[in-house]
DNA sequence: ATAGGAGTGCTAGTAATGCTAGAATCGCCT
DNA sequence: AGGCGATTCTAGCATTACTAGCACTCCTAT
């Protein structure tokens, strides 16, 4: 019994392991770095070993994007509650948003952008990505007046993500960013 | 010279093929079907033939791209000229524009999403892609007020790309779309 | 007409990818 | 000490984008 515990203890701590090194290698070298040779090699284990515990590439991904929520959404917390009226508030949020989104570039794309089997627009969500979008909806939900509250927060979260995503792309020019963060969160304040 | 000239039009015409292929593959079958043999097969020609026209694989994708830019335009046009007042215009421009991304959205992948080697905001960018941003600064013209037209305009395209890529990448139900779209149209429209 | 030659396209191969089957090894219990 | 089960590794598969170098074709010049 206490053997079998002992080895889920060492187990668990493996795939932290795990994630941990897939973390450090996507956010330094992004995510065509990271292939399961490289990954498994950092772990000091052989590839069959990722799928023992993961059922492929994507369940990996999809571990580090979940500690990804879990770190934007204290991110989001930290700048909410540091804000004193509502509009500094959503200012505060989406610019914090926006700076996450820019400085783990790789992490955020697992998040929000590829295809990743994580169950996402429902109860079954990680609970730090429901976590994160509340953080949103509390900032957004002073201001949201007779709009719904949810669908609104999901339109703001959308403007911040495309305008981040098209930046990163390439398609925006970094020129003028905090101008156009101005203009999105300006339009959600009134 | 004039077999030089044949056979230059052959050529250009069997790019034009490679191109046609390659958006139809993709269309029908997502970018993960648009592999270098598949292709190839497709336009009855080895895979090293592709590489005497592209320089590879993503010079093909930003070529099936600029004619998407192009289609894309051309819907815009269509949607803003036919409007009577500016406020519909917007709304128009708007559903036209999330129309496309909704109805060909490996095309929009490769327009928006995956990086691909083409020079997007700057004057060197392929003229349909000016184009079609062109539509989009007319439609918000009339409603810029003292905003900056281009940052402005940006700044609307970034919440419909983003609400169109988190809906499409699983982040946003596809319940409520309508509302969410009305919503930020709404926003740029006082 | 025919030999030569330039250029065009194909065959075959490389290195790297995600993933897996089956062998080998390790550690626990009797 | 011996043997059994679980665990981990070696080796390999199929597929990817891309390329080197041969072979053929078709035009040109004698």
């Amino acid at each position: 019994m206490s053997i079998q515990t002992r080895r889920e203890r060492e187990r668990a701590e493996r795939e932290r392991l795990i994630i941990a090194a897939a973390r450090e290698l996507v956010e330094a070298e992004g995510w065509e770095a990271v292939t399961t040779r490289r990954l498994a090699e950092r772990v000091e284990y052989s590839q069959p070993v990722l799928y023992s515990h993961f059922k492929g590439k994507d369940a990996i991904m999809a571990a580090v994007a979940v500690e990804g929520f879990a770190d934007l959404a204290a991110e989001l917390r930290a700048a909410r509650t540091a804000a004193t009226d509502p509009r500094q508030a959503v200012a505060d949020v989406g610019a914090a948003y926006a700076a996450f989104a820019e400085q783990r570039p790789a992490l955020y794309d697992a998040m929000f952008t590829h295809t990743v089997d994580l169950p996402f627009a429902s109860p079954e969500a990680p609970a730090a990505l429901h976590a994160a979008f509340g953080e949103l909806r509390e900032a957004v939900r002073p201001l949201a007046g007779e709009d719904d509250l949810g669908l609104l927060t999901e339109t703001l979260w959308g403007g911040l993500h495309g305008l981040m995503t098209l930046m990163r792309g390439g398609r925006l020019r970094h020129e003028g960013h905090e101008r156009r963060l101005a203009l999105l969160l300006g339009r959600f304040s009134r």
